[in-house]
DNA sequence: ACGCTTTGTTAGATCGATCTAACAGACCTG
DNA sequence: CAGGTCTGTTAGATCGATCTAACAAAGCGT
């Protein structure tokens, strides 16, 4: 039951362990005869190598610790694809561990990961991450790390994101332009930055057409259908309808959708629905759904992108990626009217009112 | 820029190596006063734990590695998360790695693993994996394995998945007691033994009412809604439009009902529609979708639950481990004359025809 | 006061690879 | 043919932990 090691080879070959060694690395000064025979004695063996202790002698593991929430979400399994994809491609394997949104997960996953001593960490904060948290975790500080997605207030590192601020204006001012006057909007875990960037930005729109989005009107959830479906009920609890909703996330806007229609409500007809992310799904809902694109899989690939140069050079000043978004009208805001309008062309900048 | 070791910690503590790799272990024989010691000059120092160098010394390294096709796909998605937790929950660590459905890349990652010496492997099989596939990489006999929702011919290891005959019998029997009679099974790779079983049930459920499902009804495509669509355009060219398909899971359905609605069919009206797994977005669609559940949640921590065994007694007999489907019929199956019945409870052994 | 157990600590070997520096032998070269 | 270079190989130290077996000091019974 005992495994091959670089020992037993070299006995079995009649060569020393370093040979092996310099054979397995391809090394050029290694005789092509006794390569051969050394690879060949390998392969009858079933030689395993054991990165492991490599990785402990060079001290380069090539590993990527990832971590996520929750990957039920489209987005988030979007994001894991691409770094997943990415890194690969440069070699290293990617350790993965959920938080589900809550710290005390985050904290271990964070110091399981740096036991592991991985090379360098994508993380999606969970929400009201503090920089105390990150500062804690012995070793996070000396190991390169990107964070995406959520920001930590007063923390430097590198970040990578869509324009949360820039996304909410999109829809506040497509939902200004269409006339709409009293909005809310609904869902996202409240201690997170893209809630609050995106609740900004879709202020920021609405103002520029003279509409306010009151304080009640911002509802949080969990970033989820279930959520989408709660936070329907506590609007309705609350009075009267709103003219349109932000969802928080295209995931929300499915589960306001189902809540609406279980009170009688028809979404896009008796009230306009606009989310974020534009994950596939939302263009094929009924009605199609407006929804400002983020990309996860730009997101993703970025993210790894600039782990890797960090890897390379420590010292570079932490930098911020914001990538930019884009608005798809679909019919969930501009059917008042007419019922079925189809899919139409993004028209980011559009103002007629 | 160098790393705290145990030394380090010894030398500035005044104790031995020993000692403190003693203390990390909470062994009783230390005494409280030295212990405290240690545990003080470590949060001085920022020592951080190295795994790595413990688990070659002990070899068992605390990793489970999981290799999936793509997280993208709301069920696998369920499937990662209900490892990682179950895992998680032991003590291990996930590296995980997507295939894409690509026996290259499965090859790839396979190896990658094994060379960390990872303690235990979950499998999605890519499609048309072969038993070859899996005797190749040196080390996976020796490691502990176990194969989830898709079955390799001839392979005697461990598996857990749905019962995936008895999931199409069942939506077999039920288009059957509806009175369809021109049936097509339409979507997933034609290699995977899933997609075989679906289909082989349906063609079972269908047969107790004395329906058959004739050859070219059986279109294969990806499993993701592209594969939806392309697959209904295939289906519109080949002729007249069936009563009902069936398709290989609820992403492919999506797919379809969206390629149907761009031909000006309208599903649930024009034809039935059946599907597999049930994620929650099978409810919210309209028409809801009849669906039958295949459970990734109890298969991922079936399948956590099984390795966690095999890893304690690898010698074992493999076990095979079928979770029993349940039947949603929803309004998608239903509505050939009333167009908007509500989401009906599961009733799979109904017969009335 | 003697041996015997208990308690707490430690030196040195070890896991499986890499790295350093050295070395034998073939090959030039003037 | 002495001295230098090139080629291919290797012994021994090393990475950071654990494990084994031994050992000193304290406690205990008689």
């Amino acid at each position: 039951m005992k495994r091959v090691t670089i020992n037993d080879v070299a006995a079995q070959a009649g060569v020393s362990r370093a040979t092996v060694s310099l054979v397995l690395r391809d090394n050029p000064r290694v005789a092509e005869s006794t390569r051969q025979k050394v690879r060949g004695v390998m392969a009858d063996m079933g030689y395993v190598y054991d990165r492991r202790a490599a990785d402990m002698r060079t001290r380069r593991g090539m590993t990527i610790g990832l971590v996520l929430t929750d990957v039920r979400n489209p987005y988030f399994a979007e994001l894991s694809m691409a770094f997943e994809v990415t890194l690969k491609d440069h070699g290293y394997v990617v350790l993965q561990g959920y938080t589900q949104d809550e710290r005390a997960r985050q904290d271990r996953l964070l110091d399981v990961m740096l036991e592991h001593r991985v090379d360098g960490i994508i993380l999606l904060p969970a929400k009201n991450t503090s920089a105390e948290d990150l500062r804690r975790p012995a070793g996070l500080t000396a190991t390169p790390h990107v964070l995406v997605a959520r920001r930590v207030a007063d923390y430097e590192a590198d970040y990578v994101g869509a324009d949360n601020v820039r996304a909410g204006a999109l829809l506040g001012e497509h939902f200004g332009s269409e006339g709409y006057e009293d909005v809310a909007f609904l869902g996202g875990p409240v201690g997170s930055t893209a809630r609050a960037e995106r609740l900004r930005g879709v202020r920021l729109g609405l103002k520029r057409h003279g509409v306010r989005l009151e304080r009640n009107r911002s509802i949080g959830t969990a970033n989820d259908r279930q959520g989408g479906v709660t936070g329907v009920e506590q609007l309705l609890a609350q009075g009267p309808l709103p003219d349109a909703i932000a969802c928080y996330s295209d995931v929300v806007a499915f589960g306001v959708e189902s809540g609406l229609r279980a009170a009688g409500i028809v979404p896009g007809a008796d009230v306009a629905l606009g989310s974020f992310d534009d994950i596939p799904e939302a263009a094929l809902q009924h009605p199609p759904l407006t929804s400002v694109a983020t990309h996860p899989e730009r997101v993703g690939a970025e993210a790894a992108r600039l782990l890797l140069e960090r890897i390379d050079a420590p010292d570079v000043a932490p930098r911020r990626v914001l990538l930019s978004p884009r608005l798809s009208v679909r019919a969930s805001s501009t059917t008042r009217r007419d019922a079925t309008a189809s899919d139409s062309a993004a028209r980011s900048g559009r103002r007629t009112t």
